[in-house]
DNA sequence: GTCTATACGACGATAGAC
DNA sequence: GTCTATCGTCGTATAGAC
């Protein structure tokens, strides 16, 4: 059957996300995960590579059921951020598959790759749009600023993992509306 | 004797960096560091509570050999930034570690919240000072601009993971000097 | 205090039967 | 498509030599 392994796969990177979004990066392992599908290690294994392959398909999962981010694209982005504070198992879990993609081997390079280029390629183009409305001033570099706001959504990751009095969309915040002055939402 | 046993600790320390800085933070076993530093796996965990221990206090050893940020905290930053850029294994080492800090036990947890505090003081007195100068607008707060520049250089770290054409001090330097109006150094 | 030897359980991965 | 069986490696723990 060929639904029937689509579904499956599926689930289990559904459960997958919750396990990790539970016990975090570290925390847990693929036996965990096939016990809470009904399978065994070699079931799960059936469906992904490798564990880092099954932990790349769950946020490539994760940005397809997800909202994309069209229109006030520095807003959304900062919607999904805040969002993740909820999540904190999935923060860690995007953060180490970061450094871990560094080795340019790794199932999740590519992915991670791709999406940054797209993220990018949205708030660049958003940023020349407000800089013909007048909203931002002509002389800043759209791509710059881009990995700009991109940098500043992803360090407040890193400095919320391990400080409790930071919020995970401060930093966007006051980048976004206190220095940039952009009309807050 | 007493010496002796804390030379070996820093020698098994500047190893590990190696070892580290080489292979990266998942690549690397205990044993490959025990092996280069011709002591058996145990030798090594006598000066170390665990794995995770070892890594946390390599990182230890980094900051207290790393120059201090006094003044002009921002340039100095700027710089020990763009110097992570040849020691890739590094910033993975760093920010593998802030991830599995996320866990209150784990060891890195208090060294990585004291190294934020200290940083976000020091950059917070840094804006004080540039906003009585008049070089930074008075209505920003000082504490939310400081967490700014710690989560623009740490994101940088993220994305550089993933994308070769970014460039580590790249986003700080768009922060700094095109959008907040430093002069540039 | 410094270090070796040895053992343990859990892990990711693979081969082959059904 | 899923299993059982097995492998090598890992971090960790303990007992004890020097």
């Amino acid at each position: 059957m060929y639904a029937k392994g689509r579904l499956k796969r599926e689930e289990i990177l559904d459960v997958a996300l919750e396990v990790f979004a539970d016990e975090g990066y570290r925390g847990t392992s693929l036996r965990t995960v096939a016990a809470r599908c009904g399978l065994t290690v070699a079931g799960v294994m059936h469906y992904f590579d490798s564990r880092e392959d099954l932990l790349t398909q769950v946020i490539v999962r994760r940005d397809q059921t997800g909202r994309p981010i069209y229109h006030d694209a520095p807003r959304t982005l900062a919607e999904n951020v805040k969002g993740n504070a909820e999540r904190p198992g999935l923060v860690e879990l995007f953060v180490s598959l970061t450094a871990a993609a560094h080795d340019r081997e790794h199932p999740a390079h590519e992915v991670l790759a791709h999406r940054y280029a797209g993220l990018r390629a949205t708030l660049s183009a958003d940023v020349v749009e407000r800089q013909e409305a007048g909203e931002l001033p002509s002389h800043l570099d759209p791509d710059a600023i881009a990995r700009l706001i991109i940098a500043t959504a992803d360090g407040a990751q890193l400095q919320w993992m391990v400080d409790d009095e930071a919020r995970l969309e401060g930093p966007l915040s006051t980048l976004l509306y206190d220095v940039l002055g952009l009309p807050r939402p």
